[in-house]
DNA sequence: GTAAACCATAGGATAGCCCTATGGAACTTC
DNA sequence: GAAGTTCCATAGGGCTATCCTATGGTTTAC
């Protein structure tokens, strides 16, 4: 069964005449003649009797008339969705890692609110190896993850880049300390974040280049976790500098490290393959906007 | 748009992998290939991102998908609806008129009933003109009326012939004479039926024949209230045979007339043209089997 | 780096639709 | 009734659009 057929079908039923029904098909009559009677044969029942003048419709044709009507109703629906749609490519689904999409997903998003009243953006959170995976497999538009990202599948473009700072809570001892190194922090309990954080990934990384093992006294998937525990006295972390907020300064600590600074990138993650949206332009004109 | 497109876009979504989805479809990599490409074009939209190895559906493909699953669904279950229907057929359009209908049809309906139980009759009660016109345009499968009929479209079967009978109250003068002429009823009131009824119009054709207009008291448009009013003493009629039933007895005498008696003779009319549906088989081989 | 997988393009084959022409039947008109 | 008109089906050739195989360019996997 094809379109065309149940096109010329209707034609027929509505005009009770071939003849007729070709004209308004822009078809030939025998062609059209051909089609229907394929049909028929198709569906196993006559749909119309040829009484000479007029073409009556059959019990069979009444019952399949109706939902000839829908399907076509239904066909024309899905192409005018599509056609007149532009408020397609208008919804974006974006990735960032927990230490990222707290704090810059929010002023993102209302930027984009003002700019492009009617992009809609729905964010999810993870960690950077759940990203790039969900990216590459298409999930996502785009993601703000920390480098290092490597796949050749991807286009990696760096929005920024900014110091890790150790967080400790006021009444800490490394806290009055008027410089910190990073052996200092030997001695001390870390709090951080799930393994498969970047970030706890990069931290060890870190001691581990300051020949000590950090002693993590409780992990948690949540930076404001972290900050919870970390004010409550109960150790210390380290955390990229976009996460100190005004807030915390009665209960928190930033302080910069002394000697070679740990640093982290930033950067939008892009499947090079995949067709851009207009959403997702509008995204990233947003973001780069925004970071000037 | 057409509906093999259609088949090869699901086929696509589902598989995620274009030369799968061929595979599926019974067709080349290529071929489906560019029918995705074309309905792409058509819709105004790409459908799917290529990411290499997956096919990943765009915002668009998304909305399109669903869309296009229903309207397969839908010609699905139309197909279907005619493919594996026995029920269809079964539907038929009787006509009668108003001298046959209340006398046979219950009766045949009721012997269709046990013999062919799922056979489902729908009846309508008309004038003879209009019974052959509807049987013309194909609204009726077949109609018993009154002869003559003489459209050469049509297949008229005789079925069979009866008298027509003089009809009076049993206090009326006339129904205690031992034997009736056409001329004796030239001096007597009328109870007819409409204008339209083919009835009306042999009868007036009788009395002419006879040399005398019918004086018409009443018209009504059944022929119960016809026996009523004659039961009433408010006149008389000529109705055929058919019409006497047993409890018209107590209030109603049916006579022969004596002279050239006036005949009816009763057909089934069907269109040559039409298709002969199984169930108006089954309906006339019952009506024949019953006037056996 | 090499092999395998995948999608798009190219070019020729072909199936199926469309066309014109015509036939036959029915309907209309005179 | 006879001629003319209308109507649908069939026939046969042309052509469009789908189909195929072959191939190239990428990407992905080993």
């Amino acid at each position: 069964m094809e379109l065309h057929q149940i096109r010329y079908f209707i034609a027929v039923a509505e005009s009770e005449n071939f003849t007729r029904a070709a004209e308004r098909a822009h078809v030939s009559q025998p062609s059209l003649s051909q089609q229907v009677i394929n049909l028929e044969k198709e569906l196993g029942h006559k749909l119309f009797h040829r009484l000479g003048r007029k073409a009556v419709l059959t019990e069979a044709g009444g019952t399949f008339l109706s939902r000839a009507k829908r399907i076509l109703a239904e066909v024309d629906d899905a192409a005018r969705e599509l056609s007149d749609a532009p408020e397609l490519d208008r919804r974006i689904v974006v990735g960032a890692t927990p230490t990222v999409a707290p704090y810059l997903l929010p002023q993102l998003i209302g930027r984009c609110r003002t700019e492009f009243p009617r992009l809609l953006i729905h964010a999810r959170e993870d960690f950077r190896t759940h990203l790039v995976r969900s990216v590459v497999e298409g999930e996502l538009d785009l993601a703000l993850t920390s480098l290092p990202v490597k796949d050749p599948r991807l286009s990696v473009e760096p929005i920024f880049k900014e110091p890790l700072l150790l967080v400790a809570g006021r009444q800490h001892p490394l806290a009055k300390r008027p410089t910190v190194t990073a052996t200092d922090l030997a001695e001390h309990t870390f709090i951080l974040l799930g393994d498969s954080s970047s970030l706890t990934l990069q931290i060890q990384r870190f001691c581990g280049d300051h020949a000590f093992e950090p002693k993590i006294g409780y992990r948690c998937s949540q930076v404001a976790t972290v900050k919870e525990l970390v004010g409550l006295g109960l150790g210390i972390s380290i955390l990229p500098q976009v996460c100190r907020v005004k807030d915390d300064l009665k209960s928190l600590v930033y302080k910069r490290l002394s000697g070679r600074e740990p640093e982290r990138e930033v950067a939008v993650i892009r499947h090079l393959l995949r067709y851009q949206s207009r959403g997702a332009e509008q995204f990233l004109g947003a973001l780069r906007e925004w970071l000037k």
